[in-house]
DNA sequence: ATATATTATTAAACAATGTTCAATAATTAA
DNA sequence: TTAATTATTGAACATTGTTTAATAATATAT
């Protein structure tokens, strides 16, 4: 496999794997993803995924992950001379709003299985780039509040992780109950925010 | 049907196929919990279970009912004679340390479908009659608070929802990260109490 | 106590699923 | 042009959830 032009075909094919799946599970949900649904989309035949892929749910750990990455990816803030307070806030509305964008793509993340949550929700062990720059942004973002006197001294790592829990808990909950007003979602997420905030300020 | 011995032995059978069912998740994990390995530990055909369940997705209904129910009866601390923030503090200990007990339970509860998760934990139509009383015991301890001005004036069933949903967060992240010490557990689980009870003090 | 109606249980079959594998077509390298 | 890789297929396998017609067991009524 050294030939590039047929390197560039094997990761198109790839693509289009990742592409019918995601919008199979748009159309009709994670559960009725299945392999034959995938390659009768692409008029191709049942094995030819355990060409590109070691199984189905390899598949799906590649889109969670996309899904992921793209999420956290819109977490900055586009102007950057706000307090760390609202930076904080900012941040997590981001997330939240991106995150509720790509609906799907979440729940599927969050409805797979438990070991392939761990390897990509946990706070700890971060296989994903773009989470960890989250999380060193809000530590960064913290230190920042402590130095300036809005935030009370703390342990910044174990703070972070809190907040980052709880508006998971939050995220978690507005994924899943759909038919939520947006005038509701929002008096949700500005309540958290203000005891989140409140609880960490000097 | 109306002997009522015949509807005992219904229960019974009911109970052994739960039981069952419960064992393998215990055992393998939900993701590998089949209507055929329940029904070769009872030494029955496949078939009997719809005679006693609609479906698959019924059995793990109950279990995660079952197993939320019990959990949640698990709130209510030994002593009463505590301060509001001391209650809400040993409430969610509780809560969570009940919930780390019966993890198994747990887990199939979080990693079953969207809809069932929807029925179960949604906390505006909450079908779990535990969960009704643990959230109007929550609101009411936060209004004695408000009363005896611990804590700020406020929504009181806004307020209970966001710490529901936060707490969530921290217990959906012990749950899945299983090798966590118990002392970063507890700091966890304590930094988070801290912030969110001084985030609604007065 | 016997006959009838209800309920419990089985065995077999169905369609759908993830996955594997030998055979074949297509493409690249020599 | 030949040899070697790579891509693709088609058929098969074992499992899965679920249904259904037939049968065994039990309860009810006469």
């Amino acid at each position: 496999m050294s030939n590039t032009r047929q390197r560039q075909r094997n990761e198109e094919i790839k693509r289009k794997i990742l592409d019918c799946a995601r919008e199979i599970i748009d159309e009709d949900g994670v559960g009725s993803l299945s392999i034959r649904k995938i390659t009768n989309r692409m008029e191709y035949s049942p094995g030819i995924i355990y060409h590109y892929f070691k199984s189905k749910q390899d598949i799906l750990d590649c889109i969670m992950l996309e899904g992921y990455e793209r999420i956290l990816s819109a977490i900055a803030p586009i102007t950057d001379d706000l307090s760390p307070d609202e930076m904080i806030r900012i941040s997590f509305k981001n997330y939240i709003f991106s995150a509720l964008t790509w609906r799907s793509e979440w729940k599927a993340f969050m409805l797979s299985s438990a070991d392939t949550i761990l390897a990509h929700t946990s706070i700890l062990e971060e296989k994903s780039s773009e989470k960890r720059r989250a999380l060193a942004e809000l530590c960064h973002t913290i230190e920042n509040g402590i130095e300036i006197g809005t935030f009370a001294t703390c342990d910044v790592e174990l703070t972070a992780q809190v907040l980052w829990s709880a508006m998971y808990g939050l995220l978690a909950r507005l994924m899943i109950e759909e038919n939520i007003t947006q005038m509701q979602q929002n008096k949700l997420i500005d309540r958290q925010l203000d005891i989140l905030i409140k609880g960490i300020l000097r």
